[in-house]
DNA sequence: TTTAAATGATAGCTTTACTATCATAAATAG
DNA sequence: CTATTTATGATAGTAAAGCTATCATTTAAA
């Protein structure tokens, strides 16, 4: 049995609904490899047109505007990251164990995913890890949010601090924390590859290393109380 | 008598140092005045000749580019911090204080300095945390790295970690904690603002319970060792 | 098979990002 | 106190980005 994944998309985030139809499908899936390649300040829907062969307009009647491209793979990554952590702590009763798979999950790159077909998930990581944060800092974010084009992201917060709260129910940051470990998770493998001086992770540049940082952080945290 | 505070900046960021002249001081006040309330994406220099009344060929004779104004007030901004954390650590002994102080100074809103002239540490401190992290979050951190544009967050981040080091000699991660410090005091303040519930200030939105939740963090954190 | 929906092809417009040129004003050196 | 460097102003122009519009054609659904 061949098992497909559909993520549930916001569909205030376009215009045409892109899993529809095979044009919609490139769109996605080449403006993951652009927007990976060469950042997203360097996308364009003229390169993306050329990239697929189709035209700019053609685009345009999938997508308002570059910025919606990003918050719909990006939210398309945290569905889907949130579906690997239900997934992976099915049936784990200890919520520290639970937590640990979290933060495992968060800090490990991603191998792409055959079940989905047209999304390369380990690009998709490479791309929340240095663009991820565009997504809400602009000016349009009280905007965006009307639109709940953050929800993915707030829902995993939300998954995270939970899980948290089981481990101490006492903690009284659980979301904070949770959007912590999850920036964290991609800032230091940021600082690591780019500028490692600002971590402690410069000579072995291991991603095993951040998580053992993560791990340290989280549950000095919330063994106290 | 008044004091005059300079910061030293890296030549390698202007064409013409902005420092010297009228126009020059006129192009970081304004600048920060835009990028403030527009956000570095709709900042151009077009606007900001007219903001000045001057032109935009002008803005090219001292600055490159956007990227390179923004690398500048925030590296000015950095290395303005480190002076506030040695001046207000200075004849500190106990580094669970000093650090406890660093906390404080990197959550906590800044009030404009009369002693900088041109410059507004308001403004900017609220351009570093929705514009901070695009300093670097580029394809081109690299060759920017070479020019040692982000030696003032380097800096900063071998203080804290330094004074993280006194707390707790055997702490392992001192860096990272460090520029976890750095970038949660101004994710979560953005955060608080703007989508509050990824955080667990939304209620009360208080700076002063940020600074509580970081305490805890980075205390809980490194006092086993 | 007719009708609606999706795509392709082309054009055009405004803004951004940047370079170039030349005249003039201000500062400074001889 | 003039000569000359240096900074600024004014203007022009180009390529690319960002976006809208139109119409013909292909594809798919009724």
């Amino acid at each position: 049995m061949k098992l497909q994944l559909q993520i549930k998309m916001n569909e205030d985030l376009f215009l045409r609904n892109p899993e529809h139809t095979e044009l919609g499908r490139n769109i996605i899936k080449h403006s993951i490899q652009l927007i990976e390649k060469d950042g997203f300040e360097a996308f364009t829907f003229k390169k993306l047109a050329e990239d697929i062969g189709t035209t700019e307009a053609g685009i345009y009647r999938y997508f308002e505007n570059k910025h919606r491209v990003l918050l719909y793979i990006i939210s398309w990554y945290w569905g889907w990251l949130e579906y690997q952590i239900s997934f992976q702590t099915n049936n784990v009763t200890d919520p520290v164990v639970k937590l640990k798979k979290v933060i495992k999950l968060l800090g490990t790159t991603v191998e792409d995913d055959a079940k989905t077909s047209y999304v390369n998930e380990s690009l998709l990581h490479q791309i929340i890890i240095s663009e991820g944060s565009k997504a809400y800092l602009t000016k349009q974010v009280g905007e965006d949010n009307k639109h709940q084009f953050f929800k993915p992201y707030k829902d995993l917060c939300a998954v995270i601090g939970n899980i948290i709260l089981e481990c101490s129910p006492k903690y009284k940051y659980p979301r904070s924390l949770a959007t912590t470990i999850i920036e964290m998770a991609h800032f230091q493998n940021f600082f690591m590859n780019n500028l490692p001086s600002l971590t402690d992770f410069g000579k072995n540049k291991e991603e095993s290393d951040i998580i053992l940082f993560l791990n340290d952080l989280v549950f000095s945290s919330i063994k106290k109380g």
